[in-house]
RNA sequence: GGGCUCAUAGUCCAGGUCGGUUAUGACGUCGCCCUUACACGGCGAAGAUCCGGGGUUCAAAUCCCCGUGGGCCCA
């Protein structure tokens, strides 16, 4: 009979059609049931290309979990949506048209920033797509759209008016670079080198003096004690007297603290508003009065002198010449000092006192431990991430960010007397251009209005990102039937923002966990284990290498690869390498397409053996299935097509299967395992490559869609995995006997099939043309 | 400084919970081979002090302790 399938290896242009048919045939579609297994897909941010082959890698893995979903018979929604709000796109317009932001008017930056998403978003959809990802991107969602802002805005607002939101002037992260004040998860740590700069203090009314060690000279001006630890021999003698601030000549009290370490510098340190978290937190505890030394603009303030108007590093430089020249300076050491540096503009942070809105969180993480608790994480050793997280949280979430492309915050202070003003939730509002909604003042009464200028934290935004996808708000009957959301996949970097903050919020606001699962993905690495980065040119960009090899190769590369939670390398070559796995099963799949599909049930010895393997196989990827850990079945499936499957059991019944020498009951007992053991495999590995075995199903088995089909369960058959050992050793055993003699394969041979393996006799003898 | 995690052939990875043959498989390398599915293939070979040290044990890649080194996170 002559095979149904002519070309010899799988194409992946084939993929192209197949989406085509997808498409057109939406057979992702979801309609709401009572029961439904809602995936709170991450919005990806175009952030410029190329997009991450991380990111494209992870993707592949969502679109598994949707597929294992609906394969297990729920009633999965996939929702798609992009992420625009926020600092990148911002400097990313920045750099791309030559501008700044804060000079150029607000509204045509706005359009500027759109144009630049628009561009890069297309791309990315097009490329998640490609990758087969079986979402809704009919209805995709942008989380900068009138929308999603209006629910980011209500959500404030009604928030605002449960009081968890309050205004408060305190020293906060600012990032200079990019005019905005950042939270404590928006900051990263770098060691950087510095010149720690060895001063010397005079002793009031003595001719003593001490030596203080300082990173940051230019605070002097700042300075409002001196500490020193209470077991420092070498200050007894000082404790309570003044001394002297070089420069601004201040005097300032000595005092003790725990925190001051005896071996760092000279063991005495400065407490200056601000230097670093620790002058916060004895800023605080010693009830010192704060002196702003740095202005928003980034420079030094009035309170400087005559350095002021100057950058922090240029007062620098310029202060250590002029305590040298006054006689004020001891030494200066070169260290390494590992700097606070904002996250997304890359360079070091202020700490300035600012007056910003604050989202009330420290009181929640009680009841946020006990939600992460209720919650199942995949890997389980990830929830650890997030625990540790909720531990170090001790001050409130400020929100508000001096931005534009973001989400405004959504007052209007009274011309008069300042009151704030929200107003009613439901619309989108930019206060900085419209006119109040409010006619007059509550307090005063007055009608004059100024509006808020200010936009959230980017975080405010994709933290409701279930309730968005779930209908808030807008749709009563959906939001009950798809909330809570069944899992959230994310990476691993962003549990202490995007998980957490979700967690905070969808508490807050629903008094509910957002969903019962957390599937959590580590980092893409390159090939030899560092962090990809632009910047580093070790980013590799997945669209050429997906249009190359196909998005099954990509899929199943990242499937076969990538430990579930683990981080993991990237290697163009390995995706490469992959392909073969493909080409195997399609040639497997090309040899049975000679065969038709019958329902025999009368097997032999070799039918029952590889029938037991199947099963055993079954359960395998069901473990894997089960915790959506697609590298257990990836790895299996590979493992026993190639290497049982096609290198022993199709060879074993070849002869049997052409009916050579072979009754036609013991030959339709052959067809039948070798239909059975193929169409489970594809349906097997049918989450992990959609296509080839959507393309191979269709011409096999059924007109139908292959991701309509039920997953197949184990049948419990009888363990014969003790007899695969005994079959592969005396397969190869033969091999390389006749290899020894120079004899072909096809050439007869004389060699004793031990007993064991008698029940296998008939097809051992064809297959190696065994003489008796 | 604290937490999480990892360390097995040139490369990647399995095994580790529950200690017990010759340590799994893939990629790569080399040799032979066109065999009525596949040369994008088949068969075979070489390649590992299982990071180091100590302990428990008849027996340790596996369990325990102490190090070292990498990655990430936090301070």
């Amino acid at each position: 009979m002559e095979p149904k399938i002519s070309e010899k290896a799988w194409n992946p242009e084939l993929e192209k059609k197949i989406l085509k048919q997808w498409e057109d045939e939406k057979i992702y579609d979801f309609t709401p049931q009572d029961d439904n297994y809602t995936i709170d897909t991450p919005p990806p941010y175009p952030s410029g290309r190329p997009w991450h082959i991380g990111a494209a890698a992870h993707y592949s893995q969502i679109d598994m979990i949707a597929r294992t979903a609906r394969m297990t018979g729920k009633n999965v929604y996939f929702p798609i949506g992009i992420d625009r709000n926020g600092l990148p796109v911002e400097l990313y317009t920045e750099e791309k048209n030559n501008i700044k932001m804060r000079e150029t008017e607000r509204g045509e930056f706005l359009n500027l920033c759109r144009e630049a998403l628009d561009d890069l978003e297309s791309e990315m959809i097009i490329i998640m797509k490609n990758l087969g990802i079986s979402g809704d991107f009919a209805n995709y969602y942008r989380t900068d759209s009138e929308e999603y802002r209006s629910l980011t805005q209500s959500t404030f607002i009604e928030l605002w008016k449960k009081g968890q939101v309050y205004l408060a002037n305190r020293p906060n992260n600012y990032d200079w670079v990019s005019g905005t004040t950042i939270a404590d998860a928006e900051i990263a740590y770098e060691d950087l080198s510095t010149k720690l700069v060895y001063m010397k203090f005079k002793i009031k009314d003595t001719d003593q003096e001490i030596i203080i060690a300082s990173t940051r000279p230019e605070l002097l001006c700042a300075c409002r004690t001196i500490i020193v630890n209470p077991e420092d021999e070498r200050y007894t003698q000082y404790i309570g007297k003044k001394v002297i601030v070089p420069i601004t000549n201040v005097e300032v009290e000595l005092r003790t603290h725990h925190s001051a370490k005896e071996e760092f510098g000279s063991g005495a340190v400065m407490v200056c508003s601000y230097g670093d978290q620790n002058d916060v937190a004895l800023f605080r505890e010693l009830e010192l009065d704060e002196i702003v030394a740095i202005g928003l603009d980034g420079r030094m303030t009035d309170v400087a002198g005559e350095y002021a108007g100057l950058k922090p590093k240029q007062a620098r430089t310029k202060i250590i010449e002029d305590l040298e020249t006054k006689g004020f300076l001891e030494k200066i050491e070169d260290i390494i000092h590992r700097t606070p540096i904002s996250e997304r503009s890359k360079t070091p942070i202020e700490i300035i006192p600012m007056e910003e809105y604050y989202l009330k969180q420290k009181e929640s993480v009680e009841k946020i431990k006990k939600l992460g608790q209720e919650i199942i994480f995949h890997p389980s050793m990830h929830k650890q991430i997030l625990m540790n997280w909720l531990e170090s949280i001790n001050i409130d979430w400020p929100i508000s960010r001096r931005r534009y492309y973001g989400t405004e915050i959504p007052i209007w202070y009274c011309k008069n007397c300042s009151e704030p003003h929200v107003p009613e939730p439901g619309k989108y509002y930019k206060p900085w251009k419209e006119k109040c909604p409010i006619s007059n003042c509550i307090k005063c009464d007055s009608t004059e209005f100024g509006g808020e200028e200010r936009t959230f934290d980017t975080w405010m935004d994709s933290s409701v990102s279930p309730l968005f996808i779930s209908k808030f708000n807008r749709d009563e009957e959906f939001f009950k039937k798809v909330y809570p959301a069944s899992i959230r996949p994310q990476a691993k970097d962003i549990v202490r923002t995007w998980l957490y903050y979700t967690l905070l919020r969808c508490e807050q606001l629903t008094g509910k966990k957002p969903w019962s699962e957390a599937w959590i993905m580590g980092y893409g690495l390159d090939e030899k284990g560092m962090k990809m980065s632009k910047s580093k040119g070790n980013a590799i960009d997945p669209l050429p290498v997906i249009e190359k090899l196909g998005a099954d190769t990509f899929r199943f590369w990242s499937a076969s690869e990538i430990n579930h939670g683990y981080d993991f390398r990237c290697n163009e070559q390995k995706i490469e390498s992959s392909k073969k796995f493909l080409s195997k099963l399609w040639n497997v799949s090309r040899f049975l397409s000679s065969f038709p599909v019958i329902k025999s049930r009368n097997i032999l010895a070799s039918d029952e053996w590889i029938l037991s393997e199947l099963d055993n196989l079954v359960k395998e990827c069901k473990k894997g299935y089960d915790e959506y850990n697609f590298f257990i079945p990836a790895i299996a499936i590979r493992e026993f097509t190639w290497n049982l499957f096609a290198a022993h059991y199709i060879e074993m019944v070849k002869a049997r299967a052409y009916g050579i020498d072979f009754t036609d009951e013991e030959r339709d007992g052959a067809i039948f395992t070798l239909h059975k053991t193929l169409s489970t495999v594809l349906k097997l590995l049918a989450p992990i490559t959609p296509f080839i075995t959507e393309h191979l199903w269709k011409i096999l088995y059924s007109e139908g869609s292959i991701h309509k089909e039920k997953q197949v369960d184990s049948e419990d058959l009888e363990e014969q995995s003790n007899i695969t050992k005994e079959i592969t050793e005396f397969n190869s055993k033969v091999w390389n006997e006749k290899k020894d003699q120079g004899l072909s394969l096809k050439e007869s041979i004389k060699i004793e099939i031990p007993t064991i393996l008698e029940p296998f006799k008939k097809d051992l003898k064809s297959m190696h043309n065994l003489l008796d």
